[in-house]
DNA sequence: TAGTCGCC
DNA sequence: ACAC
């Protein structure tokens, strides 16, 4: 069996889980998914400031950014409509790598071009705290930034390549992270509008309780 | 503070 | 380190 690398505070990296034809497929269905859901610029709460990186989602909720704060919505905040169905990719990934006994209700397709970051912050817009945050990585590399339970913690940035699965599980999943930059040119991945840049899909447990994850209290 | 800028 |  593979031994990954574990750290003592739950943080998993497992380089190259996907191969490159299951990297293809997951990107096609992006691509699809996109066509119903398509990609808005979240901003800040208060200042309205946009971020750099776009987004949309898959699953029952998903997560948006506007004036009015950071929040998980059951519907594209554009167009009104539910968001895609999670790929069972997707669903299979979360089930081998959780250990969270119900299926994630949440995933972020975050999109990056060359010029886009994401800053320190922890993932705090869910009840479920207790469950992992399991993200892949698809299209050029990127340096990923992991600190610690407070902004002034010391931090350790790694490399995050197409294919590559992070899990943040134990007391990472409260632990401050961000991307520090995008590498364009570094994977032949993406095509078209999205290269250079860099795709990240990050599946949530937002709700504790709800098995099937699609009711709302 | 899910931001930006600028310096070493 | 800033200013929001």
């Amino acid at each position: 069996m593979t031994a990954y690398a574990t750290t003592r505070n739950g943080f998993r990296l497992l380089p190259e889980y996907f191969d490159r034809v299951q990297q293809a497929d997951l990107a096609a269905q992006v691509m699809g998914a996109l066509q119903d859901a398509p990609l808005f610029t979240p901003s800040m709460p208060r200042t309205g400031k946009p971020l750099s990186v776009q987004m949309s989602n898959f699953g029952p909720l998903g997560w948006v950014a506007d004036r009015s704060g950071y929040r998980y919505e059951a519907r594209h905040p554009v167009t009104g409509t539910p968001w895609p169905a999670m790929p069972q990719a997707l669903l299979e990934l979360w089930e081998a790598v959780s250990g969270w006994p119900e299926p994630p209700q949440a995933c972020l397709i975050n999109v990056y071009g060359p010029q886009s970051r994401l800053g320190l912050h922890i993932d705090a817009d869910e009840d479920a705290r207790e469950a992992p945050v399991v993200s892949v990585s698809l299209g050029d590399r990127a340096r990923f930034r992991l600190g610690g339970p407070q902004r002034s913690s010391p931090t350790r940035s790694l490399f995050l390549s197409s294919g590559d699965v992070v899990v943040l599980g134990g007391a990472s999943r409260r632990f401050f992270h961000g991307v520090d930059r995008i590498y364009p040119g570094t994977s032949t991945l993406l095509s078209g509008p999205f290269s250079p840049g860099r795709i990240n899909l990050t599946m949530r447990r937002v709700h504790t309780g709800g098995g099937a994850g699609t009711t709302r209290s």
